[in-house]
DNA sequence: CTGAAAGCGCTTACAG
DNA sequence: CTGAAAGCGCTTACAG
């Protein structure tokens, strides 16, 4: 447990070359000749050696890590998302250091200044609004953005996912009276679904009234979902439809809804922004756009990569993941044997 | 973007001080006069330095890393246990590095070697078999352990989880047919699992037929468990009552029952290992055991920083997280509003 | 193609 | 209390 790591200039001597030479063999520098790479390899392998990546990213000024700052880990939206980059990254060399925010601007603002101090070649952030001044290093900013900084912005198509769900419950179901859900407006994602909403709703000429508009808490629980939703309940504003801005509310405002003896979909429609988690397994089947925390997380770690390529200065990219709907049971559609599936995008 | 970040040398030139000094003055030595500290602060400060932690870990033989390696973060329990984890080794100062070994023996062999590469001063392992020879650092087991290997092995009471569904199923409901979902005994939870089901059937002299034991797949998916549970049904065993290893496998049972018009609890009985995520907000109601994610990974991590503190060689303890029961209500019980809470423990 | 040397950004004995 | 120097484990010009 306690024996050394074997160290370069052991192999060195193993092989009886230089230094110099022993990297160059091992790094696969061209000017190498055959038998002397064989020696140095051979030894490696009989010493066990394997190299200090610290050592090398010191050295050579190229760092090999990315720091990736989420609100919180082990949200299962974020964990898929950094699972998804590391996938990406890990596969360039590189290795992912990720720190949570906790959604407090404070605790961000220390994150990423912890990262720095090792040496982060990029980095990944859905923040919190605590980034101060723009971090030294290409950043791309993901789910929840900071506008007009960074390398790069990739979200969902915050916009079109609402505009697909009003269509589906006003245009299928003809549904007037729409209830809306969200989380506090502080952050881009949640910001943009409301504004969606409202916009949206006023475009069809549907009520927006007040006492159809409630609002969960900044961690998107559902136990704030179920308390939104008793909330819209007890307004007497006598929604047929809500429409919740995440998987998490609709859990508690479905749980709303049997507190007091009614039925999704039967007494009320919904419909929600992200599929809940196995929600092939959940009653009712909900009508939901695919989460897609998989597709952001790599899209957002490949833009990372280009910029860490060639990063050209240049106003930030603004990628958009396109929406997918999934038509199933909460809306009020019977027909279950085959999905309605509407593709859209915003490119 | 591009803008370098000041070094020590830099701090030490603003100040009028030597390198040296700068670095004592930093680091909290005492031997620095008041003044002399105050100013390299003040230099810090007004170059805005902060220490590069890698040069710092490489000098000092200090390594701030600790490596995790899981089966696949994505998996909400897993993430959960990498929160608590990074909770209490980044209050020590230290960072986290997180590899998925995807459930290969090869990948986490690679993993394994990725991070002592990163010279990490310890590993936290959910094992997967790949273990090859014992890290050269300080390791924990945890959840998934490799039996007398390592500093610290930390994972549920498996056999008093079973032992407690199974006193609530046939001390409390009188059930005698008892089937079982449970996962490959290729790790030990899942073999601890169906060993203490088996040996709590013999020891109740409760039948143990073959077509009562089912089993999903390696990565616990609601799917396989959703499979296991047709299997089941279709052998005519005629359980009254199933016991799940875990949550996933619990979604997919409850599934497979609906899948033939059947209802729990009314015509089976089910319990499970693991409440799931959310699982207030999921009918029925499951009767299970905590999860304890967030506990395992705190008291695993703390394991490790005692490792870390004074590693003396010793064979390693077995720390086992004692099971917490919620009476809900799939097992039958129909009182909701008083949740018996049994609380039992190993220690 | 190979060796000798400098140096990445730090820490830490060793003198004074 | 402070400075000058060595060195962690590497990479990479520079000679030869």
């Amino acid at each position: 447990m306690a024996k050394r790591r074997p160290t370069l200039v052991e192999v060195a001597a193993e092989a009886g070359v230089a230094l110099g030479t022993a990297s160059r063999a091992m790094s696969g520098h061209p000017a190498v000749r055959d038998e002397t790479r064989r020696r140095v390899q051979a030894a490696a392998r009989k010493l066990g050696y394997e190299p200090n990546r610290l050592a090398r990213s010191l050295r050579s000024g190229n760092p090999h890590f990315v720091g990736v700052v989420v609100p919180d880990i082990a949200n299962d939206f974020y964990a898929g998302a950094l699972k998804a980059m590391q996938d990406v990254l890990e596969s360039e060399g590189y290795q992912v250091l990720v720190m949570n925010s906790e959604r407090r601007a404070a605790r961000e603002r220390e994150a990423i200044k912890s990262l720095l101090s090792q040496e982060v070649a990029g980095l990944l952030i859905a923040t919190a609004g605590g980034v101060a001044d723009e971090p030294p290093v290409p950043t791309v900013y993901f789910d929840s953005l900071l506008p007009g900084a960074g390398f790069a912005h990739v979200a969902r198509a915050n916009q079109d996912g609402i505009e697909v769900l009003l269509d589906h419950l006003v245009g299928v179901h003809g549904y007037e009276r729409i209830a809306y859900i969200g989380a506090p407006p502080d952050v881009t994602s949640a910001a943009e679904r409301l504004d969606a909403f409202t916009a949206g709703m006023a475009a069809r000429r549907l009520p927006i009234d007040p006492d159809l508009i409630a609002e969960g808490d900044e961690a998107w629980t559902p136990q704030s979902g179920r308390e939104a939703m008793a909330r819209l309940l007890d307004a007497a504003a006598n929604p047929e439809a809500v429409l919740c801005a995440s998987d998490t509310f609709s859990l508690g405002a479905i749980q709303a809804t049997r507190d007091r003896g009614l039925r999704v979909p039967r007494d009320i429609a919904l419909v929600s922004f992200d599929d809940p988690l196995y929600g092939e397994f959940i009653e009712p089947r909900l009508t939901a756009l695919a989460r897609q925390e998989r597709v952001l997380g790599k899209v957002a770690a490949s833009q990372l990569l280009n910029a860490l390529r060639n990063g050209a200065k240049r106003p930030a990219l603004n990628v958009r993941i396109p929406v997918e709907l999934t038509v199933r049971r909460s809306c009020g559609c019977a027909d279950e044997t085959a999905p309605h599936r509407a593709i859209r995008t915003l490119f």
